[in-house]
DNA sequence: AAATAACGAGAAAACGTTTCCCTCCGTTTT
DNA sequence: AAAACGGAGGGAAACGTTTTCTCGTTATTT
């Protein structure tokens, strides 16, 4: 039925091991023999069963992604950095939706460490002891992607999130602004929601200016929840002159709520996040927002992968990937 | 080092064959036996080892997808589709970026293969005769997503492009316009360009409108073409009334092409196109257009998938899901 | 020319499961 | 009470490679 290694050995006359050094690309194997080896292996459309190999060799070239969503651009871009590297270096991926939900995030990574990953992406909420626990038990290396464990016991690369909220915040100060409402995300998220909001709040100290409750408002993320909190800026008696929102797609919820409400932006209302998505630039106003290197820390993070992988030793084993201010059409002096 | 079933089986004082039974779930062991399997698992921290399991069963519960680029958010939202329904059928999903390149596509389905994957999701630009000989080749099901082989002889699902474009344009001479521009894909790419082009020309000849050269051109899907195609047919002496565009983004890159240019949509241009992206919603006007419902398609056809691995007989190995036009902003009377 | 090294290739033991085929034993059937 | 049956579990082959030894054979060194 299936054609083996073995069968080809007995098509070219020579022995498997013989057929396995040329497949693997030995160099221990005479170009008159390889020649016939692989004349046989082209007769029968041999072709190497990768399984069997993994179980022999104790290696997969393959490893597991666990990502919150493929289909939000923000990962899917990642992805496209992780994949792109992967491949790069003959890696194939196994990707795992796990909505940031702890409990499919444990299953996952079971799963895939029961299929032998060589090595493991990790892309997720909050890193939990559990998380650790189940990290533990891995004999492959693992890297958190885009995420960071409070302890920073597990390598990992992500942009410094306080950072880029803190100069976000800073660069609308700089424009006089002194009213700035916050859309953030829930403080649960020790990344994009409770590192950039205190960003926000180190930014208004530093200048000076007290934070008010009133003017932070927990969003989900999403563009519709950026519309809704905006919404309630709006109605605000004293209402702020500038928004900074945790991602570009609440930023943008918020200019159209604000247009909506026959506002203009910057003119009346100036609106800055972090995330630089592919929509920040096609909309209008175009969205200023610091951009975050989603490729990149997907690139990054995988090629570190691979170097652990290799039992290389790495210098560095907590990254962080800088970020950097766009400035577009959506801020104005105030 | 690595604790097997071995291990198991002589810490329980049972078999192999035991064990093997109480992680497969196999009713024929003693609910006391199987309790010393489970105990004896949890003290070793055992760990089934998939490949092996792979190996003798000739099943890995994975299967291949080849996508052409993950960044893309139609394509991820596909992607997330096939996820969620391979999820539920406790399969994995190896992702493999083929950017629509024959060469890569071809390179990525044979490493799939080797993988032992227990069937392929193909996502990609042209199907040619040098795929469906790779397709040949593979003892496993394969299912076209959002694609079509011109012969039809391999299962797809897809939506019928012509038919929905066909649909747009015809809603465009409903509302009384007659010149209509369209931005459209390459037409060597079958179902986005191609066949959404031969929808337009449909819906015009039916309406005994003449089809002029002069108002096609040729984008790449992206935003940045539709912005720069619809400069030119602003510039026209004669300028189309309404743009068919074969794809959201190129749209609503058009859209915002007639507003900086000073004109205002719809009121002086209507916009359609097809995808229904997220995005379509986030933009002002919103975007009026029809809808491909992405998503299903993974969905279905990684459950057709799932009922040809079972070899279970499938009725129809190719469904055509049904497109919906949503009607927005974009879109006014002549 | 003898000794040594290097090369090319084969035999067979892993790798960690599943699964087929038995056996044993207790229960039902007749 | 004998025969038949079925449930529970064991033994071992198979799955298709890689890899470690090992052994001739050919080159190289002295």
């Amino acid at each position: 039925m299936t054609v083996t290694i073995y069968d080809v050995a007995r098509e070219a006359g020579v022995s498997m091991a013989t057929v396995s050094r040329v497949v693997n690309n030995n160099p221990n194997v005479k170009p008159q023999t390889r020649k016939k080896v692989f004349e046989a292996i082209e007769r029968l459309g041999y072709r190497p069963n990768a399984v069997a190999r993994g179980l022999a060799s104790k290696k997969t070239t393959t490893v597991g992604v666990v990502i919150p969503d493929i289909s939000n651009s923000i990962f899917s871009e990642v992805a496209r950095g992780i994949e792109d590297i992967a491949n790069m270096y003959h890696y194939n991926i196994i990707l795992c939706n796990a909505d940031k939900k702890k409990e499919k995030e444990i299953r996952v990574i079971n799963t895939l460490l029961e299929k032998q990953v060589d090595g493991l992406l990790f892309m997720g909420g909050t890193v939990t002891e559990e998380h650790v626990q189940a990290f533990k038990t891995s004999s492959v290396p693992i890297v958190l992607c885009g995420t960071t464990d409070d302890k920073s016991l597990i390598p990992s690369v992500d942009i410094d999130h306080e950072a880029a909220a803190h100069d976000a915040v800073k660069l609308l100060i700089g424009q006089g602004h002194r009213k700035i409402g916050m859309i953030s995300g829930t403080l649960q998220d020790p990344a994009n929601g409770y590192a950039r909001y205190q960003g926000y709040r180190k930014a208004l100290e530093e200048a000076g200016i007290p934070v008010s409750e009133e003017l932070v408002r927990i969003g989900n993320y999403r563009y519709e929840s950026g519309y809704e909190v905006m919404k309630y800026f709006l109605e605000l008696s004293d209402r702020p002159t500038a928004i900074f929102a945790a991602t570009d797609e609440m930023a943008i919820g918020a200019i159209h709520a604000t247009q909506d409400r026959g506002f203009k932006v910057p003119e009346d209302v100036s609106v800055i996040s972090v995330d630089n998505i592919r929509m920040a630039s096609m909309v209008r106003p175009q969205l200023t927002t610091v951009a975050q290197p989603m490729y990149d820390i997907g690139a990054v993070s995988m090629r570190l992968l691979t170097k652990l992988m290799n039992k290389e030793n790495v210098d560095m084993s907590k990254v962080l990937l800088p970020h950097e201010i766009i400035e577009r059409k959506s801020v104005a002096h105030v």
